[in-house]
DNA sequence: TATTGTTATACTCTATAACTATA
DNA sequence: TATAGTTATAGAGTATAACAATA
């Protein structure tokens, strides 16, 4: 092939299907789908939280957010429970179960990494890791 | 951050949802969405192809194929003709507007692939692209 | 018998619009 | 009036299982 530009891309693009695959596989026995387990995510890292805010957090619309906590709610992943302050809004909670899986994504997240990046020369691993962050800085400021 | 590994890796889990976004507003043009445009990237390669081929290429069940096909033949994308040969098969084949859309893949491809590498010093592009190839390969590797 | 694709059915994610309860 | 969330409805992608036509 003579675009190695375009080459890269289509590698970069082959990058985003295995990974999604290697997620998806992670998560089924847990129950749980990528949008979930986002959702998870976002609650550890910011505590029980309005619907609202979890809509802007993942960039969906309310409704799709009524959708995935009920999934959650009926697998015993989160709670809704009422708003201190606020009566329409609601409180989404992680359960015990829902805290167990988070840290668990916390633990699979960092192996996965070093299994990924612990064997690569530092400053390969240093030329990928920014040009990453580079490609995400690029690409967001064409969407703005 | 203590964990550079596991931060490395949440910013290449940035890039891929990124890139599905920048793909999914590309798309939105044309009508097609990403598994649509999918299956028109592999015609493109392959030719007319029955519908079994599709599934393994895109990695889905003949239900889901017989759905996207549906879909493209009413927006007239593609065709469905008679298999030469098989008549229990059909040679799923682009229109026109299918190669002309196809086309344009290409070329979008080589531009962005342009716009996030060609401005990288050599040595960076070349082990940014190194690692995304060994990425693929480890989780390939781990799935079969 | 085996294979190709469709029909029947179901689940998840996604959205817009109308509506209820509260602010 | 404005906001939080749900109900109603719809479309896309995904799957399994049963079936028809053909190999």
């Amino acid at each position: 092939m003579v675009d190695r530009y375009a080459d890269a891309l289509s590698r970069l693009l082959e990058l985003v299907v295995v990974l999604n695959d290697d997620m998806t596989r992670h998560l089924a026995g847990t129950g749980l789908t990528v949008p979930r387990a986002t959702l998870i995510w976002e609650l550890q890292h910011r505590g029980p939280s309005p619907q609202r805010v979890l809509a802007e957090a993942l960039g969906v619309s309310p409704r799709t957010i009524t959708g995935l906590v009920d999934g959650l709610v009926e697998t015993g992943y989160v709670t809704r429970e009422p708003h201190p302050g606020d009566r329409r809004a609601v409180a989404v909670t992680l359960t015990a179960q829902g805290r167990a899986v988070a840290e668990a994504f916390v633990a699979g997240r960092a192996e996965l990494g070093r299994r990924l990046f612990a064997h690569l020369p530092a400053q390969r691993f240093a030329h990928f890791d920014r040009t990453v962050a580079e490609i995400v800085t690029t690409l967001r400021e064409e969407t703005a």
